[in-house]
DNA sequence: AGGACTATATTGTCCGACAATCGGACTATC
DNA sequence: GATAGTCCGATTGTCGGACAATATAGTCCT
């Protein structure tokens, strides 16, 4: 008999039933990595030596391992063969997020709102905080957008410009939300500029101003730089003739 | 001699040569479920299948479906026994965000920067959209944010109202944008309101205004109030004594 | 038809095995 | 002495087969 009956109507006290052994060991390592016992950088042991200190199979300990893979937390350099913990990248949630956003029908417009929510106040802060250096990256990018041949190439760079402003802020969370946005946000966004000639040139002004009013430290110059830019991205739409509830696809969700 | 060398600094070309069989299996079925060749409800092919099918091992299926499951692409109901392709659901992919941003030792201050730029856009949005129903419900949590005895139960409700909020934006990457701010903020915030005496009278008065501002659909309003709302947390915290860069824990990742 | 019971299918885990290859140690060569 | 070549053990990825537990489906009884 186990512990059944909780009859209670306590819906967040139901599935804990027995968890099978590789998820448990899973949720262990797991544990000791958030509490920093095993910190990024730190070498696993060996699946042996796991399957003997768990006292399961090594078949046991690797489905475990799989799910770690997945979840970012641990992982493997190069071509090592040895595993170890990770700090989950920014890149692997962000992949993650934007595959949710995707599976969710998201919309064009949905993610147009997030950039015009997010965009301005990340240059505001870039332009607060930005060094000469990042800035020298930042203005390499928008000459990459310039020189750049194919629309291809040019959103590449459009979406590290985002990328690096984002870096710029020296804020993490606006960094990692920006991330799965702009990434979804890339393949119509090549449409866009595929189909409105004057694209390509508004993006350049657009981003020559905003630079510039980083360098010189202007913070609420750049924020409405910024809005205008993103306001002008959904003009561009509606000028390629884009719906603006178009679901936005499944972009390849290489890691 | 494989293609060594990639003495040159671009590191984006890396060796991805040959991929685990395990990997390219769940690689393919994740690209089966986001091109909605399978999808969320239908059930998986049993283990045994799907290893005939790819010709492999049972275990290597097994490897790669762990992933998927990591991945929150497919998963069980219930106490079932067949996999099932599910929908990564905000939540989960909410708290994996969390669990990044934790790790990354995220300080307060980037946390309240994010807060700053979302929620006078979500607030507007709402404003813009809201429904009578959706305001009902805004307007409960606002009461059980007044009637609450404890900060603890007070903290909660405030959360409740920015997801709710979110909600009512009807946009789903500002409310997955800001599902894990909240949760990350919520614990210091329950120390801001133990020991500032006068903080949760003015977060009361603010979501009135607030709702306010979206029962007569005026988005301009409730966006700068919600921009008050979000400046008057951080005086909060200062007044408290809350260092702006204190690191935020990880909280209780309960999935 | 509904409920109890049985059989089957499916999963979770284990065992043992093997090729491929990564990490080093060791040696030969310049 | 530094570099290149060779060898060997350790480790991973995959395999095939096995078994207990149990969810699911089918069968029987009333």
């Amino acid at each position: 008999m186990t512990e059944t009956a909780p009859s209670y109507k306590d819906p967040l006290f139901e599935p804990l039933t027995r968890q099978s052994a590789s998820h448990r060991i899973s949720t262990v390592i797991e544990q000791k990595i958030l509490r920093r016992s095993l910190r990024p950088g730190d070498a696993l042991p060996t699946e042996t030596e796991l399957a003997e200190q768990f006292a399961v199979n090594r078949s046991t300990v690797r489905e475990a391992l799989r799910r770690l893979e997945s979840a970012g937390l641990v992982g493997r350099e190069g071509g090592a063969k040895r595993l170890k913990v990770m700090r989950p990248g920014h890149a692997e949630t962000a992949s993650r997020v934007g595959r949710t956003l995707a599976l969710d029908d998201v919309t064009f417009i949905e993610l147009w709102e997030a950039m015009r929510a997010v965009a301005p106040r990340v240059a505001a802060l870039a332009a607060e905080r930005g060094s000469a250096a990042d800035l020298a990256a930042l203005e390499a990018i928008v000459s990459a957008v310039e020189t750049a041949r194919a629309a291809e190439g040019a959103v590449t760079h459009v979406v590290e410009f985002f990328g690096k402003l984002a870096e710029l802020s020296g804020n993490r969370v606006l960094q990692l939300a920006m991330q799965p946005v702009m990434r979804l946000l890339a393949p119509s966004l090549r449409r866009m500029i595929d189909r409105v000639p004057q694209g390509r040139t508004r993006i350049l002004v657009a981003q020559r101003c905003i630079v510039e009013a980083i360098r010189e430290h202007k913070p609420d110059e750049a924020e409405s730089w910024m809005t205008r830019h993103v306001q002008d991205f959904r003009r561009g739409y509606e000028l390629a003739g884009i719906a603006l509830d178009t679901r936005v696809g499944i972009g390849t969700m290489a890691d």
